[in-house]
DNA sequence: CGGGTTTTTGAATTTTATCAATGGCTGTGG
DNA sequence: CCACAGCCATTGATAAAATTCAAAAACCCG
């Protein structure tokens, strides 16, 4: 049995390699308040934060896998990232979480006050440029997510999804073109705005060209890398 | 005939008062940097920058609409983000655009070197804040963008979108309840992940629900405000 | 006023959602 | 160890929503 903490565990040993450098921020803030910050170690379900509660820390996601969402009134719900280990959590506008967090597995994150942050920011020299550049990053794969939503067809968003976590998921130790959903179908179809059937059936049709494996429900075999890219890009003719 | 560059060129007299400070922003980076600014005029369709080319700029405009989107290989457009005066634009990860922009009509923006950036964020003590507060601002705003796209009908869609503009364009000086849409439908369908028929049938079942006036093609009434606000949110029953 | 563009409206089609079972895995208790 | 209960995922049939294709109407600018 493979849960996506995994990817945490091995983390501690083996770091997650990121372009943008959380890990230099772990780092830091570890370096420079460490008596001001602590781990939490969490189960699957439970929340990190709630939308409406009054923000008090950021978080570093130290393994497991996270899942922030927002809600209509009638229940609809929208999963607008999931957080892998080196994503930040929580970092909104003064005041307010504008949204909630759920660990989709078991989950470590690392818990940064708010005002560690602000206080950083006036001392450490760079580590504004690192928050604002892993805010960045968070707002060009929100923006990738919303072409996806607003663009692509069921099919499409699906192949979509398998390749964002293909990419996420590619460290060290992890079997060659295996991937781990430590999310379930309905957690997939709140993310990608689809129903969870469609997203069975999706999977199926991938399947059924063999372009995937389903080996169980929490883990896929990508068996042609490029048709799944072809899929996933709209290049292709059926 | 009105034009939504009257907002910029009302915000010059009357600025836009937002809650994060860009205007800050605006005088930090002039007050300090003035030399290495420039502005920049544009008519419509003329782009501010291009995806995949070289980052140089960040842009704060001034007056005026930009559109930012995304393109698919086969054409298929979303539009990320329509920015008004006060925005900032061109906050990508380091080295290219990872977006287009485009004036929909006729802008002012100022042009700030990254590398301004980069010292004001050493230099100015909370210049690094203000920038962060904007980008977290507009992820936000993306993300509740994401649940519009995500799990909103077009309806809602519409409704969501024509109260999103509401607040942008509710400055002194606008008829009351006069909402101005520098925008086509077919941006609007870029917008909201529709197609431009669809958001015409929906602008028409506003208007026969006596919701809102179509004054011209780019002057809107809201005449029930409340009522609007219910679709937005799901919260009606027809 | 006139011509090109944009928007609206209509009918048919496609995609996805909804409703309804069935199938399969997992973990537990006899 | 097996049987059963509960949860997920899959599959199927039907319905609803949005798209596509095709005109017609309205708008805007010179």
């Amino acid at each position: 049995m493979l849960q996506a903490s995994s990817a945490g565990a091995s983390s501690a040993t083996n770091p997650v390699v990121k372009w943008f450098g959380p890990e230099s921020m772990n780092r830091v803030v570890i370096g420079h308040s460490f008596s001001a910050t602590s781990e939490r170690s969490m189960d699957a379900h439970e929340h990190v934060y709630l939308e409406g509660n009054t923000q008090t820390h950021v978080y570093l996601v130290l393994s497991g896998v996270v899942g922030t969402y927002k809600l209509l009134a009638d229940g609809r719900r929208q999963i607008v990232a999931f957080s892998y280990p080196g994503d930040m959590l929580g970092l909104d506008h003064p005041e307010l979480y504008t949204n909630s967090a759920e660990a989709l597995c078991k989950v470590r994150v690392r818990c940064i006050p708010i005002n560690a942050i602000d206080r950083l920011m006036l001392e450490e020299p760079g580590f504004g440029q690192t928050l604002l550049r892993m805010a960045s990053h968070e707002l060009a794969e929100t923006r990738d997510q919303l072409l996806s939503l607003g663009r692509k067809s069921a099919m499409e968003k699906l192949a979509t999804f398998l390749l964002h976590v293909s990419r996420r998921n590619n460290y060290a130790g992890n079997p060659e073109n295996t991937l781990y959903l430590p999310m379930k179908r309905c957690d997939i179809a709140d993310f990608l705005g689809l129903t969870i059937e469609t997203v069975s059936r999706n999977f199926t049709r991938l399947k059924t060209a063999g372009i995937i494996q389903l080996v169980s429900n929490s883990e896929i075999k990508v068996v042609r890398q490029l048709d799944l890219e072809a899929v996933a890009d709209g290049v292709t003719t059926n």
